[in-house]
DNA sequence: TTGAAAGCGCTACCAA
DNA sequence: TTGGTAGCGCTTTCAA
């Protein structure tokens, strides 16, 4: 199987040595005379030769691989993050070998894996690592970047989103125009990003005296967002703000408080995290909490090379601010 | 860089040969004492190897990946496919190289990038590929099959929808609802999915007299959708019935004729193509045709299986009914 | 069962 | 500028 032509193909159909054969496909055609270098282009092209990766990675001991671990990729922040790290590292001529977490799987399993295959180094998306594994890639000296969420005590790089500021911001907003029963769907209880999101919002609450948050339980899905909506306001004293942990909820909210027959904003205000695609489709018009992707993907990647360069150089955490992305999902209540 | 342990050290450590520290982690433990492996497995633990798979596949000459070419991950209908593809390809033990096309970029400037690290197959989604380059691959012998595409006169493996016939249930189910005045919103002209969509779609409805239908450009998002239906609404002769090249089209297009005032379905029926999440939501409540994805998949990796094992197999196109999912995003017309 | 040794395809060193 | 050669880490004969 796989190709079956090799540089001492071509060599010997060209009839010059292996070396240099190598020499032109390895970038290092300064030192060969254009003829010879023309000879072997042409008997490669000749013979459909392609050079073999794997021996030049075996050699230089370099894949030009980075790995990528996504927990999530159906919720729609995903996607356009996985592609945008896609064009980008293809760009810089990385070749990006990507892992999903099965359901209930857990990313330590899938990190030894990419370790084998000698990633230069790795993206953890949506996704946390136990201390061992953190460890592990230390000692492998293989760069760890965490995307989206981020580890206290551990000593690792992360890029995410100043979820603490968002939800605070998030509570200024709905305070200031007047409402003053709160709730909030959390995402998967143990992921940093909705647990500061919900922290910023508790503490601004509480500062202007609100120490009453309904809550109901989410799972970052429309599904989870629809029923944790309907269970909320089915309650005799229905909240008049409600925040989500991230918008695929709050759009699952939305649908959910819809079919009690309750209209948005007029009876409830809802306000999202992320701000997908989706926020702003005309059906909801979604508030929520715009995270500056583009931003936290090229940080991501100006760590990654530097760390690449520099396998000692200090883990750290870069907090990206969001900005608050008003549309038609709340509306004023009149105070008191 | 990275592991700089080795099966040596190991061996050194243990004080064993190299070659039964190999012995022991690729499955040839067989012919090892269990004391002999009891010491190899130690000696490992305690100088923290594990085996480097480039050497392996150096070796073998079999590097265990697959590549994934998918032009299109932010269209909503693909996350799913995606994250089907890599956990069922990851319990084959099976390693994912994912490409993307980037905007303008062909498929094949990134196929001999994917032959080059010698992939085992390529699964490439939502996209074609020239003869050439299918020749290419064949020399290769580097199993191709495209997913959600197909390519007419060529010799290459296609998983597909059904889509002449999809296109057609469409037509039946909206001339059987009393519908008498046709649109329809194309995808990008030259994918296959659409054109037989689209011919399935005209073909059924010239069997029952109507050859008129209005045609307006999108090109597979939201926002070519709702600018389309806009196009198409405000035209003194109103479509009513309104069929899109998929769902995400669709969508925009719900939107795109409620925001002119009109209401879905009362005023004009509408129908996407994929059977998307979003298709679901109480605010679209789509009538499509679902595709199996599921099914797709699944026969995909059957074919992949079949075509590693044996390279000779003749190529094979495999085409996947579809199912009308009614939801209320159409309404019967009285007729005449 | 174990070890010695060859070699996968490539790059990079050293000599010529 | 070119060729010969060593060796990346591994698996897999072949002998012992």
């Amino acid at each position: 199987m796989s190709d079956r032509v090799t540089s001492k193909d071509v060599a010997r159909y060209a009839g010059v040595s292996q070396a240099t054969v190598s020499r032109v496909f390895s970038g290092n055609s300064a030192s060969v005379t254009p003829e010879t270098q023309s000879a072997v282009l042409h008997s490669a092209r000749a013979l459909g030769y392609r050079p073999n990766v794997i021996g030049r990675m075996m050699r230089t001991r370099q894949t030009h691989i980075v790995g990528i671990v996504m927990a999530n990729i159906t919720n729609p922040f995903y996607p356009y993050v996985l592609e945008k790290f896609l064009q980008r590292l293809q760009q810089m001529e990385r070749q990006v070998l990507l892992f999903t977490a099965a359901p209930e799987q857990s990313v330590d399993d899938l990190l030894p894996l990419a370790l084998q295959h000698q990633v230069q180094a790795l993206i953890i998306t949506s996704a946390t690592l136990s201390s061992a594994m953190i460890a592990e890639c230390a000692r492998a000296e293989t760069p760890v970047i965490l995307f989206n969420r981020t580890v206290t005590g551990e000593s690792i790089s992360a890029v995410c989103a100043d979820n603490l500021a968002g939800g605070r911001m998030v509570a200024e907003l709905l305070w200031e125009t007047g409402h003053r029963h709160f709730a909030y769907i959390t995402g998967e209880p143990d992921t940093s990003t909705q647990v500061d999101r919900y922290r910023g919002y508790r503490d601004a609450l509480a500062e202007r005296g609100i120490t009453q948050i309904a809550l109901e339980h989410g799972v970052y899905t429309y599904e989870s967002g629809y029923r944790a909506a309907q269970t909320l306001l089915r309650q005799a004293s229905r909240p008049d703000a409600l925040f989500c942990a991230n918008d695929i909820t709050a759009i699952g909210a939305m649908d959910g408080a819809r079919d009690l027959g309750l209209s948005v904003p007029h009876d409830i205000s809802i306000v999202g995290y992320d701000d997908i695609p989706m926020a702003a489709w005309g059906a909801y018009q979604l508030t929520t909490v715009s995270q500056e992707v583009d931003v936290m993907i090229e940080t991501t990647l100006e760590m990654l090379i530097r760390r690449v360069a520099d396998p000692h150089a200090l883990p750290e955490l870069r907090l990206i601010a969001g900005r608050l992305k008003l549309r038609s999902s709340i509306q004023p209540r009149s105070k008191g």
